[in-house]
DNA sequence: AAAGCGGGGGG
DNA sequence: CCCCCAGCTTT
């Protein structure tokens, strides 16, 4: 038996039931590789759940608002994914007359639809032969054919991808696909791999080598750099705060938080105290304040380690766009604002 | 080619 | 602590 078959004959009894699995529904299945980016299945399964409960249909995705598919997508990261699913369901809805595109080119015009996801629609709901290649096929056919280029440099990603392409199974595309993916993500695990169970190690060239733990190569990593955040707690008579979108560009973008003032460093009260507040609503030297935290909160991101503290800030009054402490939970936040909003008691 | 973008989990 | 996860977009 050949490498696509080996590996379809052990998906077909080690596969795990997924929702999108069971369906060739160009929508659902869009939507589910959109959440699992960058995404373990059994983090974004029970999103994918929420997601077609509230919009059923593309129509119902189409006709929220930004607002609200944020809300649902909160606590999964990556933001930009719900935005551009939002953007993608109206694109479709709007100039497509609702018709899915139904193959990998017109696929890969879709925002936020890149190969991977392009390949993976056009094959599980279409049935095109088009080669996935995700972390797991990377992992799977650097160690399976020994393939010491790193997987994240452009060479690399062509290699990978040309390979892929000369070894899916071309009757049945859809089913190779998944199983060369899920065969990464059961058994050629990146770390403790099953080896001694596995079907393919007699021709695989990193268990020969004894390199399965040196594969796949990856360049360079990530640099992590630290900043100083300063949520500031409003709280009047009325029982309202202030909230704010995140409208700039970077982290969290069209998300809510408190105001927000970053500093160079983690300040005490006597700092923050002294600091210039013109930027913020009200001089904090005038009103009665305290610190929620007396040790940072530390938020870690993929490349950003933020040292968080909320000051919390009693007024009388606050102006007219404040709003009711009992909705904040309306509205899409970060964990670490989430995080806070259900363990402070207002 | 490199950087930016989340949050959770494994070892 | 580090690495990885059904990657994509922007610079």
């Amino acid at each position: 038996m050949d490498f696509k078959h080996k590996l379809i004959n052990w998906y077909s009894t080690n596969k795990r039931p997924l929702p999108w699995r069971e369906t060739n529904n160009p929508y659902h299945i869009w939507l589910s590789e959109i959440i699992l980016q960058q995404t373990q299945v059994k983090q974004g399964l029970p999103y994918y759940e929420a997601f077609i409960n509230k919009y059923p249909t593309i129509y119902d995705l189409a006709k929220a608002s930004e607002t609200a598919v944020l809300k649902l997508w909160q606590g999964l990261g990556y933001y930009s994914r719900a935005r551009n699913l939002h953007t993608t369901a109206k694109h479709i809805v709007n100039n497509l007359e609702g018709e899915f595109p139904d193959n990998y080119k017109d696929l890969l015009q879709l925002k936020g639809v890149g190969d991977y996801t392009a390949s993976a629609i056009a094959s599980f709901a279409f049935n095109e032969v088009a080669a996935v290649v995700d972390g797991n096929v990377y992992r799977v056919l650097s160690r399976y054919f020994g393939i010491e280029t790193a997987i994240n440099s452009t060479k690399g990603i062509k290699e990978f991808k040309t390979l892929a392409t000369t070894l899916i199974d071309k009757e049945n595309p859809a089913t190779y696909n998944q199983a060369i993916m899920e065969f990464g993500a059961l058994q050629c695990k990146p770390k403790n791999p099953n080896c001694s169970t596995c079907p393919l190690q007699i021709s695989c060239v990193a268990f020969q080598k004894k390199k399965v733990d040196a594969l796949p190569v990856k360049q360079k990593k990530t640099k992590i750099t630290t900043k100083y955040f300063n949520f500031l707690v409003y709280i009047d008579n009325n029982h309202n705060t202030l909230f704010e979108k995140r409208d700039t560009k970077g982290i969290w973008q069209n998300l809510y938080q408190f105001p927000l003032i970053e500093s160079n460093k983690s300040l005490n009260s006597e700092e923050f105290h002294l600091m210039d507040l013109d930027n913020s609503f009200l001089k904090v030297n005038s009103v009665d304040y305290s610190l929620y935290n007396e040790t940072d909160i530390v938020h870690k991101l993929s490349h950003q380690h933020l040292y968080t503290k909320f000051w919390v800030i009693m007024v009388e009054e606050l102006p007219i766009d404040a709003i009711p402490i009992e909705s904040l939970i309306k509205y899409p936040t970060p964990v670490l604002i989430s995080d806070f909003i259900e363990v402070f008691k207002f």
